[in-house]
DNA sequence: CGATTGGTTAACCATGCTGTTAACTATCTT
DNA sequence: AAGATAGTTAACAGCATGGTTAACCAATCG
């Protein structure tokens, strides 16, 4: 039995970890109107499908809406499936924030050493 | 030519994309001591030896250090990339804010419209 | 020493991911 | 109607992922 959000996370996770795909979305942030497939795809070098596969795994995570007039397609930014992502990891920061405290102080008691 | 903490961030990412390996963070998460191997392993129903490809990935991510003493190996918490990854998506909380808003905002005109 | 326990490695399988090229549909332009 | 433009689909290749079982160190126990 897996958690109902899981999934979502998942998705949202993988879709995150190319950096392709997060170049996409930080392409999309400026863009308050969203931009066309194309636009989209002219900075990058690889083909067209490739960026269409890569714009299916963001539409799968909820992370870019599309929508179509007439032969173009608008791309716009949907950034909400973030916000669990987030959430996910704010479980952690207490706990990676001791460990920056400790290495700081550690460093800190080395130059201490040292000088 | 890809950012230098580009790389990081695919594999935070990606480590983070699997349930198995989160419920593995979350249950080091409560023992600051850190657990072996085979416990770590215990409450899952796959074999170690698929464990312990979890905890190579999560191990090239930085997200788990492992000590060998004698013949147990302690794996350990290692939150810090996770800041990282915060510190990405922390570049969009303002939008998701701005779209949980209008959505708010559309509800209640629903709301208004049709009570 | 011999047996057991803790971890690891190797070989293999099925599936999925990322990219390609080629062909195709649909819409606009002339 | 013909042609250009926007996007999609299909088929394929190569490599990664996630799992298995079986065999294999290495350390501790009796």
């Amino acid at each position: 039995m897996v958690n109902q959000s899981s999934a979502a996370l998942d998705r949202t996770f993988a879709a995150l970890a190319d950096p392709t795909r997060r170049a996409l979305l930080a392409r999309l942030e400026g863009e308050v109107d969203g931009l066309s497939v194309s636009e989209l795809a002219r900075p990058f070098a690889i083909s067209l499908p490739a960026v269409m596969k890569h714009l299916d795994v963001l539409g799968n995570a909820g992370l870019v809406s599309r929508e179509k007039i007439g032969r173009t397609v608008t791309c716009r930014l949907e950034a909400a499936p973030m916000a669990e992502a987030m959430a996910w990891l704010e479980r952690y920061s207490a706990y990676w924030n001791n460990q920056l405290d400790r290495l700081a102080a550690f460093v800190e008691a080395e130059e201490d050493d040292d000088g």
